[in-house]
DNA sequence: TGCGTACTTGCACCATAATGCAAATATACT
DNA sequence: AGTATATTTGCATTATGGTGCAAGTACGCA
């Protein structure tokens, strides 16, 4: 593999391991507001998505301004109520994305002793 | 949408969007190294990946076993040396089976009014 | 057996972040 | 204007987690 190609196949794995998108995912109570609208499947409010988690209100308007800053969620206001929908496509593509730049980056079969040493890593 | 359907659709999602996952993804110290074993693309000892981040070896152990613990990464002793590889293949399989489960369970368009109420979900 | 290397663990410290309450803001309704 | 509703923000508290140092463990080697 010469240097263009590790640096073509390696150079996206840097940015898609965003710490912060997936610090997005990683608190427990976010998981569970985000899976509820993503089970909703439409438009919710903060009150609604709140409904399914035992924390108070604020906490639930915080983690989900949260999400929307990472990217997960976009929020529309009409009035006072403030809708959120989960950007399936946006999630979709990430994580497809992530999938496809390791495996591009690695192929299946390990290379013995190191030999590779693709983008000067190590 | 019937019941049985949701139920198929949508239960995959609360399992996948697990919060470890994601936490042992979200620092950006572990970031790094796991981003340095993707492109290194072969096994490596603790001290090696160490190599690539500017904090104490003792840290560089703790993040590599809490990523093991998440799935990410598979470790094998040999002697007093340790390797760790990267798991691509649950990695892949897990980014592109939260897309799936995404897309099965939310279509691409929004249904209007919460008509859906997918898994009881709000 | 003694020493060096590779890694892990205990501990203390510090930074970050989650939470609840109360107050503030924004908007609708009468 | 006044009141009720929806959401956000400030603040204090608490919990969680990352870090380095020092000590401990495990193993190889002479």
């Amino acid at each position: 593999m010469t240097p263009v190609q590790a640096s073509a196949c390696c150079r996206p794995i840097d940015d898609l391991l965003d710490p912060e998108l997936f610090k997005a995912l990683s608190d427990p109570t976010r998981s569970r507001l985000l899976g509820c609208l993503v089970k909703c499947g439409c438009a919710c409010t903060v009150s609604d998505v709140g409904e399914c988690c035992a924390v108070d209100l604020s906490v639930v308007s915080r983690h989900l301004s949260l999400l929307e800053r990472a990217g997960v969620v976009q929020s529309s206001k009409t009035g006072r109520t403030v809708h959120y929908v989960v950007d399936y496509a946006h999630l979709c593509r990430t994580m497809r994305a992530i999938a496809d730049a390791i495996e591009q980056c690695c192929p299946a079969e390990q290379l013995p002793g190191c030999a590779r040493g693709c983008c000067g890593a190590r």
